[in-house]
DNA sequence: TAATTAATTAAACATATAATTAATTAAAAG
DNA sequence: CTTTTAATTAATTATATGTTTAATTAATTA
């Protein structure tokens, strides 16, 4: 321990957030207000850009409070971030047992939960495409873990029942078909940025049904004309 | 102009790349060489970590020179990832214009013509899904421009077509159809990093194929059991 | 009421990074 | 052969960042 002085003198504004000048503990204390005034500062931050892009300072910023802040209830800025994670996938884990399954849900159903479940969270497909394919590893494992674990299996068990009974192709890979699922329901919400640019279409939140029916129709039917059965006109 | 040294006395070994030590003006010199280097370590790093993620030095250090090359060459950070994504979106404009196109090709061979490029360039995916979502801006409106001013139209025009000609189901969306086909896809390689974790599929190369003809058979016949005409098994 | 603990800010610290500059050597031009 | 230009490295500069600490004030406890 030197301790030689490399950057002193410099200090002054770093991000002069909230409550300035009000040094030492609070009067009104509420506690548990910072701690979700910072997450919440952290979601809307970490939701569209990448971990090292988004600063402590910023987050301290939004939320206003101090950035110490962070370290004294997350531990710093990696425990503020694995904090929201975590509270993100538990909203999202409530959301979507609360979506309809078991045996009798059609195809259709399905479909219509799981886009109109992106709609309202379309911050969902955005960061698990980025955990998954830009992320550290351990994350990445995580949020894995936690998803597809449950999700991928439940889906390709579901193909290969409707196989049986006969309702699908025999000559049809199950999982490849989830993957077309999955594929299908995500791509447009993965691409939303750039739909409204390319396909003069917005997918607001009124063209949602539109675009599970579409999504129903291409997977059960394609996109062939003629003799196709169960037509939805 | 204060000039006041702050952390002066550092310096030592800040990644000794290559020819260290070797100042002054090579022997051989072939300075096309050393940019093409750093062209390719940016690629290196650029297409799996993100731009604030890498640093100078890492680039550097894997091209074998010294970081103040990236300033002569390219003028900085930026110039040299500009550079290397215009490399790139040529790179690709070449395969694309490589590929079988007009007005005869069928579906079948469209998808199996991008699956294959894509499994060949597994980086394309990965590389958009990153700029589009989680870029500035600047280098988003170029890739978009750049990209799907070709491609989305022409897609959707192709669509359309086979719609008049009645080869398609004439209460089909065209632009949906396109962005399910992209979804089918594109997903499978946007996903790959779990896919085989998943799925317990690996989508080898040798499974492109596969998933060409099952994309294929998806988008036009859905997946319904029953009276489908043309059938492929 | 006195002592301790909790919550907060401002400041300092350490480190990493992109950018720049100065020195140095080879090649090219005159 | 001399001068200028090109290419390269080492060192410096400036800045940004995550973390830590010290001071400060309110709440809690003894």
């Amino acid at each position: 321990m030197t301790s030689k002085p490399l950057n002193a003198g410099n200090a002054g504004n770093a991000g002069n957030a909230g409550n300035a000048g009000n040094v030492g503990r609070p009067v009104g204390g509420d506690s548990e207000r910072v701690r979700n005034q910072l997450l919440d500062a952290a979601r809307q931050h970490f939701l569209d850009r990448d971990f090292k892009a988004v600063s402590l300072r910023q987050i301290a910023d939004t939320a206003g409070v101090n950035p110490a802040m962070v370290k004294y209830y997350f531990g710093g800025k990696r425990g503020l971030y694995l904090a929201m994670v975590d509270s993100m996938l538990r909203q999202l884990e409530e959301r979507l047992s609360a979506l309809p399954r078991g045996a009798e849900i059609s195809v259709s159903e399905f479909i219509h939960g799981y886009t109109a479940l992106l709609a309202a969270n379309p911050w969902w497909p955005n960061f698990i495409v980025r955990e998954v394919l830009f992320g550290d590893g351990e994350l990445r494992e995580e949020v894995i873990g936690k998803f597809m674990q449950h999700i991928g299996p439940r889906l390709i068990g579901r193909v290969e029942e409707e196989i049986t009974l006969g309702n699908y192709r025999d000559n049809l890979d199950p999982s490849l078909a989830v993957i077309s699922l999955l594929g299908v329901t995500l791509f447009p919400f993965i691409a939303a940025p750039i739909i409204g640019r390319i396909f003069k279409r917005e997918l607001g939140p009124d063209d949602v049904n539109e675009l599970a029916q579409h999504n129903t129709a291409l997977f059960l039917q394609g996109v062939l004309a003629g003799p196709s059965p169960g037509a939805t006109s």
